[in-house]
DNA sequence: TAGAAACGGTACGGTTGCGTTTCGGTATTA
DNA sequence: TAATACCGAAACGCAACCGTACCGTTTCTA
C-alpha cells in the first residue's frame, strides 16, 4: 500500500540507494510499445499485457512505473518528440508552410505513430488528462511553428496585417489531420489535393477577382 | 445454426407468418440507444448489454435482430438521417456556406450523437465497414450539399472559375470537424473562430492584396 | 384452441483484461 | 556477505463482456 510508486525513480536526491538500478533500455522499450500500439488499437483498445509481450518486458515492470495503464498512456504521450524545425528555412512564406505540412504528411503515412493523432483527438472527452498531455506535446510546438510562419508573412507584407493568427493555424492543421484520416480509411477524398493544393487554396481564397 | 437470421424481417414477402410481430418501437429504441453509446464511448467501448439496459430491452431481442456487435453497430449508422436542407436558400454563397455550417455547428454541440464524428473516424482503419455505412449516410449527403452550394456560386461569379470543389469542400468541413473536437475537450483552439469566421477566411484567403 | 414467434429476464460458458501477488534469479550498495 | 531493489514469468481474484440457451409470458395466424 505505497503512496505512489510509479515514475518517481528511487534514486530521488542525488545519492544512489542500495538494489539492482531500473533498466533504461525496459523505460525505453515500454514507451514505443505503448505508442505503437495506442496508434493501431487507440486507448480503449490498448492492453497492458500486450505492451508488456512487445516490449519483451515482465507486466511486473511496468507496473513498478506506472500506477495505471492510464498513467502508462499519459507518459507515453508526454516522451513523444517530434522532430521540429528550430529555425525556419529561408522561402517564402509558402514555400515555408508546404515544407512544414509536407513534412508532416510524410510522418503520419510512414511513420507506425501516423495515427496516433486522431485515434488521442477520438477520446479527448473521455480521457482530457491524455489528451492533453498529447496536445502540449506534440500539437502546441507544432502550432507555435506555423505560428512563427505567419508572424513572419505578415512582417514581410506576404500575408494581411489583420491576419487571424490563431484561425490560419488551425485551417492548415485541420484540413491535414482530416484528409489523411479519411483517406487512411480507403475513401478518396479531394483526391487531387496535398499539401501545396491545400496551403495554396489557403493563402489564395476562392472569391472571384 | 441458421444461416442469416438478422436483419431479415421475417415477413420478407409479403405475406405476415405466424407469430408476435417484433415491436417496432423495440427497433427504434435500440438504434437510438447505440448511436448515444457510440457518441459517448465509442464503437470499442460499447457493450450491448449496456444498450439493452438503455433501450429497455432484453439481450435476446437484440441478438434476434443482429448477429453480432458490429452488425448492431453498422446498421444503427445507417439509420442516422441528419435533417439537411433539400433546396438551397437564396442568399448569397457565403451566407449560405455559414448557414450550412452553423447548422453542423449547433447540431455537433446539442445533439448528444455530437462526438459520434470523430468516434467513428478514428476507428475508421480498424472497421471500415462501419466507418462506410457512416461515411456513405452522414458525410457524402453533407458534402454534396455543399458541392451544389459551390457550384451555384461558380455559376454565378462569386466563386473563381477553377475552383477545386472536392478541396474547398473539405477545407469547410475539416475546420469544423477539427475545432469543435478539439473544444469538446476543453482547449480553446483558435478562440475567436466561429462558422462566419471560417468561411470567410476559406473564401477571402490570407495573402496580401 | 393450437402453434409459432416475439417479448423481458436470467443464467451460463468462454474470453479478455486490470491490477496484485508470488517465485526464482540478478545487479548493486553497505 | 547481507540487504535491497530490480528482473521475467506465471498465476490469481475480480469484473466486464460476448454470444447462447432457456424460462414463462404475450401476441399474432390458422
Amino acid at each position: 500500500m505505497l503512496e505512489s510508486q510509479q515514475e518517481t525513480a528511487p534514486e530521488a536526491g542525488g545519492g544512489r540507494g542500495p538494489g539492482r538500478p531500473r533498466d533504461e533500455r525496459a523505460d525505453q522499450a515500454i514507451m514505443t510499445a505503448t505508442l505503437d500500439l495506442l496508434s493501431e488499437v487507440g486507448p480503449t483498445g490498448l492492453s497492458v499485457e500486450e505492451v508488456a509481450t512487445r516490449a519483451g518486458v515482465g507486466k511486473t515492470t511496468i507496473y513498478r512505473r506506472f500506477a495505471t495503464k492510464d498513467d502508462l498512456m499519459v507518459a507515453a504521450l508526454a516522451t513523444l518528440n517530434d522532430a521540429l524545425p528550430t529555425t525556419l528555412p529561408d522561402g517564402s512564406t509558402r514555400e515555408t508552410l508546404v515544407g512544414m505540412v509536407s513534412g508532416w504528411w510524410e510522418h503520419q503515412t510512414s511513420s507506425p505513430t501516423g495515427q496516433l493523432f486522431p485515434r488521442v483527438l477520438a477520446h479527448a472527452k473521455n480521457n482530457p488528462r491524455m489528451f492533453c498531455s498529447f496536445y502540449d506535446q506534440v500539437i502546441e510546438p507544432r502550432r507555435e511553428v506555423y505560428r512563427t510562419i505567419i508572424r513572419r508573412g505578415i512582417a514581410r507584407g506576404e500575408l494581411r496585417e489583420d491576419t487571424d493568427i490563431e484561425l490560419m493555424t488551425t485551417l492548415v492543421i485541420s484540413s491535414s489531420v482530416y484528409t489523411l484520416q479519411v483517406r487512411a480509411s480507403g475513401r478518396d477524398v479531394a483526391p487531387n489535393a496535398g499539401p501545396a493544393e491545400f496551403v495554396d487554396a489557403i493563402l489564395t481564397g476562392f472569391l472571384a477577382r
